[in-house]
DNA sequence: TAAGGCAGACAGACTAGTCTGTCTGAAGTC
DNA sequence: GACTTCAGACAGACTAGTCTGTCTGCCTTA
């Protein structure tokens, strides 16, 4: 491995493990075994590591997390697929991000000091809930998903839910709580997806509503 | 407001969109009106400044989420007004907490770090999940939800999915989006609360399935 | 006068980034 | 093949500025 790829990948580790701004050159450098000179010979600056690191830390998310899909499997597949790869390619890849989910670590620390450096993340968000949401309206196309399901709703309970899951990951690093989190996850889709019953239980719930909608004790 | 106090308000609010290494002393003197000697007459340390902030966190937390809540009441009911508290009166908090869940900055920017300091945020992240349980497991009591329904696997589901609000509320600043990632945590928790048709579900999707439970394209 | 609270100069360890010089290996010439 | 030239990777001392934490002394209040 060449030295600019050493450092970039030394980088990543790092930065997921202490974030963007505890990260030291000094640090980096060492890991990487080489130098201020050799560093500053292939990056202008730390911002530009930056750019290297998350636009590999992309090119690995998307390999892991899109790995074995095909076109040609229902959309419902898909999205379990992707739900078992993220955790069990992506989020369990201590390799590459020892520290946990390296797009929730920047943005976290970064979205409200310098806003200019995650805003590709952010859009890596968006884009990646734009697929879900795709997907999810597909499934009500084939058949897969009731036609009265809000794919927004649906989107967003996955979304955070994968998000939750990796948070919560980066805390206990335990595997079995990752994998208890996302098998929630994906029975929750799977329960959506059995039309009949599903229609009538979401006839019964406005989103929004909050108390009044269950009186069981009768108060 | 004592001098002491307003270090802490000012703290809170500037770790909560810095994060804790990334907000220096100077930074929070100069917003509190105070000087170096002013500080350090009242904490010994910058990492004891942490300690008074999270403590403080702390007792806002439980006064926001646990607010009107009532030994009565049901524990269905109590769990979506934590759920609605959470979302309203806590994350919504931006004159404590401009830059969203303190303890998630926290806990994504220490765990690796500085493991001792955040072992207090763990703790009560632990302690919440365990109340988040045991209402479910007084609400299987009750008849609420159904004997069946696995509180492990659900609590799991609640608690990542609020990391996972407050995660994408941080990143995009959307009310909107909140409010759906909320309310589709409730649609959730009211979905399994209806015993018959879940019983009905449940029984064909054990935890940890994968592909081979919906052939619907059948190959 | 005595004491506590506080302002701000200061120390020393840290940071990102610069700069000078060395070393290696490829290309060109005889 | 032997020698020269030179580009660029790299080492590490350096600068300028930031960080936490210390210390002296002033100012207020009792």
């Amino acid at each position: 491995m060449k030295n600019k790829e050493t450092i970039i990948h030394e980088a990543q580790k790092l930065f997921s493990l202490n974030g963007y701004l505890n990260t030291g050159i000094n640090e980096i450098i060492e890991v990487a075994g080489t130098s201020k000179g050799g560093f500053y010979n292939h990056f202008a600056s730390k911002e530009e590591l930056f750019h290297a690191v998350l636009a590999e830390s992309q090119r690995i998310w998307r390999e892991k997390v899109f790995d074995s899909i095909k076109d040609s499997e229902s959309p419902l597949k898909t999205i379990v697929k992707i739900l078992t790869n993220y955790r069990d390619k992506y989020l369990k890849d201590s390799e590459n991000f020892p520290g946990g989910c390296i797009f929730i670590t920047f943005s976290i620390e970064l979205d409200d000091t310098h806003p200019h450096l995650v805003k590709e993340v952010h859009q890596g968000f968006q884009g990646f809930k734009d697929l879900l949401k795709r997907l999810l309206m597909e499934g009500i196309e084939t058949g897969e998903l009731p036609d009265d399901l809000n794919p927004t709703t649906v989107t967003e309970m996955l979304f955070t839910g994968m998000l939750g899951a990796s948070v919560l990951f980066g805390v206990d690093k335990s595997q079995t709580t990752l994998d208890c989190s996302i098998d929630s996850l994906i029975e929750y889709i799977l329960m959506l997806s059995n039309r009949k019953v599903i229609n009538h239980i979401r006839q019964s719930i406005p989103v929004g509503i909050q108390e009044d909608c269950f009186d069981t004790d009768g108060d």
